[in-house]
DNA sequence: TAATATCTTTAGACAAGTCTAAAAATATAT
DNA sequence: ATATATTTTTAGACTTGTCTAAAGATATTA
């Protein structure tokens, strides 16, 4: 069986938005993260619901099938193999690869991935440090990674990933050098606006509360 | 400006008939060509004449214009492209790769192919041995390159193309060895039915006047 | 050149995915 | 608990690309 860019498009939209939020997402939170109307995802919604990939309540929102979140795994696969390929081979930057990830992810072919990823070397993690599904659907997991705002004065660590994958954030921390695989130390706290001073590479910086919360660490020893 | 999928594949279908047969595509070759029904081209065709890709009077076919013309061109370069991705990193065979590339083709990005022939060191040929334009339309041609059933006997070549490439041809060529880059000796030809016997790596071969005009070859000397 | 065959276009319909506008259900606030 | 606001659904319409069936051109053949 084979769905349409659109179907796939949605599974993964409500894969998301599950992760975040937990079950049940509400159809205007679909239409939003979708750039959509209600109106069209409740159209939409039906028609995967028919086809047993989520299960609908009029009014109470959806949540995935077994079915349907194997699906949006395997998108997601795709997506981060797909990056991984452009910022290694292809030499992209980091934050230039989403949009033709998202194209990329829908290539209709039970091979193709599967030869990306030997060619690849089977990476664990994209470009953003977010983690890749093998083709089972096994999401690997880090140990110890947590909010560069968690980490206490004093303690280092090594940026291995963003939660926010915005364009404009991504851009902002490549001007700042705050890049994957970085190693930082926090120096200092501002409690009145939870801004942090920290140590990368010999340089210091500042960045404010809404960047730390963003960036994922893998805690030094 | 960017076009459809549909779009795309009828301007490359265009394309391909014009310098097969020469100018004034008709309505019926086009539908043969994209497995279609006439009465869908005549509309798409017209859509196209619109938006001046193509010019068309009713009755009389379409042609491309030079705006069209340079959009197949593009189409047909970033299949080859990816074709020799397949190929030469993925390890697929030659004969495997067609349908991926369709999808692949129709990706959407200025940068994209462009980055992948850096990264293939801008191959000239794919792995059927027809050319890939460059970024500006400009086609290579290979010195003396004929079709095989124009080869004298006692005479030896490369077989560096294939004029159809339909699967089972591809397929039958892969089975018999007959692939890219070979050296080939036409040893005998019977005039009845055109058919030849050939000497590949030390093994003689008949084949019929189909294969040998359908394999392109490199004459030697 | 008249009759027939073939090719091409038109007209009207359909599926997928989207939209607007309005109605129905749910949630919130007083 | 009633009124108000918000969310969700429905109804009907639009676009893209397709189709069938029938009508209109062109080509072929006698």
């Amino acid at each position: 069986m084979s769905y349409t860019k659109t179907e796939e498009n949605y599974l993964k939209a409500i894969y998301g938005i599950e992760s975040k939020f937990g079950e049940s997402v509400s159809t205007n939170m679909l239409a939003n993260k979708l750039e959509t109307k209600a109106s069209s995802v409740t159209d939409m919604v039906k028609k995967l619901a028919k086809k047993e990939l989520i299960t609908y309540e009029k009014y109470q929102g959806v949540s995935l099938t077994e079915c349907g979140k194997d699906i949006a795994i395997n998108i997601i696969r795709n997506h981060r193999i797909w990056e991984v390929f452009l910022v290694e081979k292809l030499k992209y930057k980091w934050d230039e690869v989403h949009e033709i990830a998202e194209q990329l992810e829908h290539i209709k072919s039970e091979e193709l991935v599967d030869r990306l990823d030997d060619f690849l070397e089977h990476p664990s993690f994209d470009p953003h440090g977010d983690p890749i599904p093998d083709k089972k659907g096994n999401i690997p997991t880090r140990k110890e990674a947590i909010q560069l705002n968690e980490l206490a004065i004093g303690e280092e660590g090594i940026i291995v990933g963003v939660k926010n994958t915005n364009n404009e954030f991504l851009q902002y921390l490549e001007e700042m050098n705050l890049t994957l695989g970085k190693k930082i130390k926090v120096e200092k706290e501002f409690d009145f606006d939870k801004s942090k001073i920290i140590k990368i590479e010999k340089e210091s910086v500042t960045i404010s509360k809404e960047v730390s919360s963003n960036l994922i660490i893998e805690k030094s020893q």
